[in-house]
DNA sequence: AGCCAGGACGGAT
DNA sequence: ATCCGTCCTGGC
């Protein structure tokens, strides 16, 4: 266990307009002791550039649209290594994006209109790396939200790092290296991630070895996605996920068997294949289809109209 | 008491 | 190319 203290503070500001709750935090997520929300305070771990990790506390920053990062690490990080954190949380949580635009073309959509005028201001938001993404994706695999969140908490108690922090006891992720000291044995025997073990162990060797030094954002779409499906365990989904996420790229929609229903029962359409929704998607909001999922997607969750079974009750 | 869930794989067609 | 059985586990 480490303790940390308050060594460092960013100002991150943005443009208007900016939502900062459902910005740093997403209904739609399982909850993790990667990060808590108390309060007006969104508290997070992230493991810099170098693998150290350091915990924050995010809040609003007063006056101005943005966000304020108490930075809690062993010592003070130097110039450098505020700077990458920086370039990361902007990127993170969008604060050099807009949406703006978006909301010029679709704030009447009959579809959008609601979720905007609940959400007004939120970014997309991804403060995971693409290591980690995989991960979250894989235990996702084949089973429900309860048991996702189960593995994930056993994964994080036995490979990630507890850090205490301004009263606060959250994990850092674990990391490639952290997972390749273990074995499949161990894996199943005290995480219960049971056939995902030999997978997790596989993105975590591609991650060890070399996947790290690949700039995926200087990639095309294409090209890094099959980079990322040559790891055995990461299909077609899960680096679809993953890039998505990581690139912060809208106009791709993923569409997975819960969001399939979600949007049958929104659009009030029996799809019957994900290729079906995508394409519906896609044509009702083009380069924003990704945004507009967001945006439904989270304002159900938020509102409670999401089931345990991921389906859209009746309102 | 089974059944099946917010995919991926490998082998068969 | 597309289809299908199988993979762990524990909620429901």
């Amino acid at each position: 266990m480490q303790k940390l203290k308050k060594c460092n503070t960013l100002a991150l500001e943005t443009n208007e307009p900016f939502n900062f709750k459902f910005s740093v935090w997403k209904p739609s997520h399982f909850p993790t002791r990667l990060e808590s929300l108390a309060g007006d305070s969104l508290y997070r771990t992230i493991r810099l550039g170098s693998g150290d990790a350091v915990g924050l506390k995010l809040t609003a920053l007063e006056k101005k649209p943005g966000i304020k990062v108490d930075v809690y690490s062993k010592k003070p990080l130097d110039n450098c290594q505020l700077a990458d954190l920086e370039k990361r949380l902007r990127w993170s949580y969008g604060l050099d994006e807009s949406v703006v635009e978006f909301y010029e073309k679709y704030g009447c959509d009959t579809v959008l209109k609601n979720s905007i005028e609940k959400l007004y201001g939120m970014r997309n938001s991804c403060a995971e790396n693409l290591f980690e993404i995989l991960c979250i994706a894989l235990v996702l695999q084949n089973t429900n939200v309860k048991r996702s969140q189960t593995m994930l908490e056993n994964l994080l108690k036995n490979f990630g790092e507890e850090l205490h922090f301004d009263g606060q006891a959250l994990y850092a992720f674990f990391t490639p290296a952290s997972i390749l000291k273990s074995d499949e044995a161990q894996l199943k025997a005290e995480c219960r991630v049971g056939y995902r073990a030999k997978y997790l162990l596989s993105i975590a060797g591609a991650f060890n070895n070399g996947f790290n030094n690949v700039d995926f954002t200087k990639l095309n779409y294409d090209d890094a996605k099959n980079q990322l499906i040559e790891i055995k365990g990461v299909g077609d989904y899960s680096a679809s996920i993953a890039l998505s996420s990581y690139l912060k790229d809208y106009s791709h929609v993923i569409i997975d068997s819960w969001s399939q229903k979600i949007f049958s029962k929104v659009l009030n359409k029996n799809f019957k294949s994900r290729d079906n929704v995508v394409n519906a998607l896609k044509k009702r909001w083009d380069k924003y289809a990704g945004l507009a999922v967001l945006y439904v997607i989270e304002n159900l969750y938020f509102t409670g109209k999401v089931n345990q079974r991921g389906l859209v009750e009746q309102s």
